[in-house]
DNA sequence: TGCATTTTGGCACCCGATGCCATAATTGAG
DNA sequence: CTCAATTATGGCATCGGGTGCCAAAATGCA
């Protein structure tokens, strides 16, 4: 996968800081008010190495999220108890990563990714994203008992509400922690009889 | 708003029958191997008239929410019920329409168009259908009583994991009833303790 | 010095989307 | 009947995201 090797060019660029100008102008003019080409010329590269180490716009925002990917793989694999049902999975896969937002300054920087998702919702529309979703679910819905509600329908509507808790948190859960809208949203959602 | 009269040069195109000749072609070969230009040039019309008939590729798919947006709004302005919480959000918004799902031909429509939905996640970033999420929300957060977890995030959360469980029947709910899974999916969520 | 290797960036192009404008087709008023 | 107002159509140019192709630069290695 990797070169290794150091032949050829060495790579100029830095994509973690191409990154960070990019989140500032996103977050300065908005998402789509920003164009690639205005990206580039911020962060001195030409429009075309630009897309080849952002192969989309949402890129730019999602950076860092392989490495998420890539613990999130390592965790369905490793975990081998069987019956995982809902608080398993928030404990073994949202838990780790959510408790990391109780620093105040990755909270923030949470945040505004978060809030600029609400602003531009393609940038749901990301593979990577769609991946870990998938994950989660399928590891789900192999580790649990059937018989009752199919579990991949759980799997795929649990993520569902998560993500959804997460993006109401970061615009309106000022006070509380992140972890603590999911739990109460989820526990919320129950269609309790009423008259 | 409509014009009424009728002065002016009639229309040709039909808009109904270009958005059925777009349905079938991305049935065919795809959402996004469609190109716009093939559609026009199927439905014989030109590619400018096309954009002006459905300003976004996704309106060809979701023609016709317009008209189901109109209705929850009235349904929204209708309801005086102060206690409107989970299960009375399942009965006034989306029974009502879930019910013309157990007319097997319309089931299978709406199994077409939530399959497209799952291969083109880019539709799921519709403006109508963002207002409809929107109004359940803002109607439920306007009537549920305060003091337990914030309105606006079980609305939310609510609304996002009815569809991802309407996505699911789409494509796993062959023997059960679209409403049967959206309920089923709601109750198995709250994060009961385990080991 | 040359060669393989890797990055860079320029160019052309595709596709979705938008603005502008000339033109066609109709109704209604004189 | 004639003309103006009105509405739909479609051609053209342009923009922005995204891709393929290819030549040029910059390095390690023989």
């Amino acid at each position: 996968m990797q070169p290794a090797t150091k032949r050829g060019r060495p790579q100029e660029a830095d994509p973690r800081q191409i990154a960070r100008v990019a989140l500032g102008l996103f977050e300065r003019h908005g998402f789509d008010r920003v164009t690639m080409g205005e990206i580039a010329e911020a962060a001195s590269v030409s429009r075309r190495t630009l897309f080849r180490l952002f192969p989309s716009k949402s890129d730019l925002v999602w950076d860092g999220l392989d490495e998420v990917r890539d613990l999130v793989r390592q965790r369905a694999a490793t975990l081998a108890r069987a019956d995982l049902r809902v608080a398993g999975v928030l404990r073994e896969f949202a838990e780790p990563f959510l408790r990391r937002l109780d620093d105040p300054e990755a909270a923030e920087l949470a945040r505004k990714r978060l809030r600029l998702l609400a602003a531009a919702p393609a940038l749901l529309d990301h593979p990577p994203l769609r991946e870990i979703e998938a994950l989660i679910a399928t590891t789900m819905a192999g580790r649990t008992p059937s018989g009752d509600t199919p579990p991949t329908l759980v799997a795929r509507t649990l993520v569902a509400a998560t993500f959804a808790a997460l993006m109401w948190w970061a615009e309106h859960g000022e006070g509380m922690s992140a972890l603590a809208a999911t739990r109460a949203a989820l526990g919320a959602l129950a269609p309790t009889d009423e008259t």
